[in-house]
DNA sequence: CAAATGACTAATAAACATTATTGGTCAAAA
DNA sequence: TTTTGACCAATAATGTTTATTAGTCATTTG
């Protein structure tokens, strides 16, 4: 029972803060299209932060659980896992608008009870990233670039470059064609040699 | 005479503009400081929109002027060209306040009235990239890949999309260390061989 | 006892009214 | 031709009033 009103508050916020945003949803809003009294939403969740919190979580647990497929996949080599992870991560990036709001909070307010979740997200994807990068060094795929992490903190430099225009500014549709050029150059610039490219 | 209060206005509003940004910049606080009437400010510009395009030309004509040394430099070979141009341009761009203020422009509410000049600049420096790229082509530094104007895009999409993180969400000089990274892993993704690289 | 409710409230946001400022104009002066 | 300074409708800013909100908690329900 309790499971049940928490997911159905969760359900609902979820969507009510994809359409108006953290600031124009109400928690007034999100109790009444959910059926519940506003007491109960602040029994499961001591805030509304906390609730949004938990709603960009979700978000981010559903790509964590896409790219973890990649990572460990057995029939991908090192390019393919890379080329697979760049773009599936910005393809689920583009429809998380919770995740969106956060992106437009760091150019309005900044969501400050936000930061270690995000934190934590990226650090995460940074080790996911690395792992395929290792990977594809000790197979010969990747030369050997002494510290990985300048790598990393390039390619992660780059992608969050483009989350704004992405996302925020709405090119994502329109820039997306350039997403596996621009990963060519990027994995080709890491490359052992060009043959290990496939074309 | 009529030059030297045309540019005393520049001069002045460029400050203000610079600090204040365009809406809280009034006219009546540039004529002030200019010492000038108001009416002066309107022989010489039509409007406030086109005072302040003529400030963001001049910026652009300052990253112009640096950007052309470079391309028509002949101690440079075209990997050394590409690395400078792209530096320069990032380096120059940090220091150009009212083009900033176009970028943020872009997230609140769009100034129309710079879109031809924008629009012009950017394909302006297209083409001067592209001169350096094809430049490479030739002489070996860079592999035929077919149509360099997407390269062009791709490498474009890449520097306007770390415009916002650099220069309005002050990361500049956080990220510069990683810009050197980055141009590297950009120019071998595109490089004949990694011999011409130069390490 | 855990989960849910609904009345309550200080703080904040929104709406409205009033005042000040602004971009732009133009006849007159230099 | 260039510059000025008074003028004004439109817009922004400010102050006041009203409405809404996040959060609380005693009570009820299951």
């Amino acid at each position: 029972m309790k499971e049940k009103t928490r997911r159905k508050i969760l359900e609902v916020a979820a969507s009510l803060f994809a359409q108006y945003g953290f600031h124009k949803t109400s928690m007034d809003e999100i109790a009444r299209v959910a059926r519940k009294a506003k007491g109960s939403l602040y029994y499961h969740f001591t805030s509304k932060e906390e609730l949004f919190t938990e709603v960009v979580s979700q978000e981010f647990e559903k790509l964590k659980a896409e790219l973890v497929k990649i990572v460990e996949s057995d029939k991908l080599n090192p390019i393919e896992k890379t080329t697979s992870f760049l773009l599936k991560r910005n393809q689920m990036l583009a429809t998380s608008p919770n995740y969106h709001e956060t992106l437009k909070a760091d150019l309005y307010e900044r969501f400050e009870f936000l930061d270690t979740l995000r934190k934590k997200h990226d650090e995460w994807e940074k080790g996911q990233m690395e792992k395929i990068l290792n990977e594809g060094i000790e197979k010969g795929y990747y030369r050997d670039m002494g510290d990985v992490k300048i790598i990393l903190d390039v390619f992660y430099m780059i992608l969050k470059g483009l989350e704004i225009p992405f996302f925020i500014q709405k090119q994502y549709i329109a820039l997306r064609p350039h997403l596996k050029g621009m990963v060519g150059i990027m994995l080709r610039g890491i490359a052992a040699s060009p043959e290990k490219l496939l074309g």
